[in-house]
DNA sequence: CACCAATGGGGTAATTTGGGTT
DNA sequence: ATTGTCCAAATTACCCCATTGG
């Protein structure tokens, strides 16, 4: 997420054009600074308090949410368990499950997760086909992949190219924090 | 296209001048936030809503212009015919293939496509499944759902409901053209 | 180093506001 | 009760082109 914003931008978000921002920024309505070359640059969390005093509806694209997890499960109980165990911990997750491809598709473009939990064998659409899928999805390329696997397909390597771990079923809550902690996210 | 509108602009899509607009404002009757320089804005999605609560025609210049079209068909070949017709005549459209449930689901959320062509056998997710879920999703309710159908299931009505219309498969582009009038798109 | 889109400065044009009135 | 008109002052948008940023 970006830390600061140029005039344009935030005229963007503002609803005028990049004049007014700098009308605005001569004037100490908003809060700025300049590069030594003279380019204004507002930063985030000014720019939400500024439209925040001025009722200014909020973009979301303005806003940074807690850690987005996405599981992949056609099993219901599987996803269900794993969720209750992320929604029980400290951190704050944002948690979305799917459980079929079709529910897969939207929930990766509406819901954009950072990481996601991919069972291997999904019906209709194998579980390793869905990880090469997303990998090849420009939009999701920073996004996590793991996979739960069977003890007896764990054997085979690179079995999914792009893959960021796996989870080996059955699993404990403590290889799920292990595995997670694997790709950056850090729970409590 | 545009995110908001000032009071002027407004007044043009309501039939009435910028002063009228800037009193339903000050009575809370259109939902309005203002620039730090008192400059009123209007959403688009803030106008749209006031105009169909209020019977207004809703010009042209407020919808996003041509008419979008999902073309849902694991038959490659059909998909690409389809879009072929479409793109070729003078009407202009909007065209996306999705090919399987995955494809399906993405497309759908990120496209948000005004008609949806369904081919009744998708593999993973039969035809009739996928059509029952679309309905489902209040976010589509307004997209009209056409299926193509074989001659051999096309006689069991109601087997999908809400559906808008159906073809025939094998159907001829005036078959096609008919099916797109009754659900309100005339093709030149 | 060279490129190209984005930005800044400064002046001008166009729109909007508020309030009072018809 | 709702909408249209008038006004000066304020606000916002547009323009050109040298400079900056990535």
């Amino acid at each position: 997420m970006k830390p600061s914003f140029s005039t344009s931008e935030v005229a963007r978000f503002c609803h005028v054009t990049a004049d007014t921002i700098r009308k605005w920024a001569g004037g100490g309505r908003i809060r700025v600074f300049k590069t030594p070359g003279g380019h204004r640059r507002i930063r985030r969390e000014d720019l939400i308090r500024f439209l925040e005093e001025n009722s200014i509806p909020i973009h979301d694209d303005l806003i940074e949410s807690a850690a987005k997890i996405l599981i992949i499960d056609a099993d219901k109980a599987v996803s269900a368990m794993i969720r209750r165990f992320l929604e029980r911990c400290p951190t704050p997750f944002q948690v979305e499950t799917a459980h079929d491809a079709f529910e897969a598709g939207r929930a990766l473009a509406l819901f954009r997760p950072d990481v996601i939990i991919v069972d291997a064998r999904l019906p209709g659409l194998d579980g390793t086909d869905i990880c090469q899928r997303i990998r090849t999805l420009p939009e999701h390329a920073r996004a996590k992949l793991l996979s739960l696997v069977s003890a007896e397909t764990a054997n085979q390597p690179a079995a999914v190219r792009g893959l960021d771990g796996s989870l080996i079923t059955p699993f404990s809550p403590d290889d799920l924090r292990r595995a997670l902690a694997r790709v950056g996210l850090e729970i409590g």
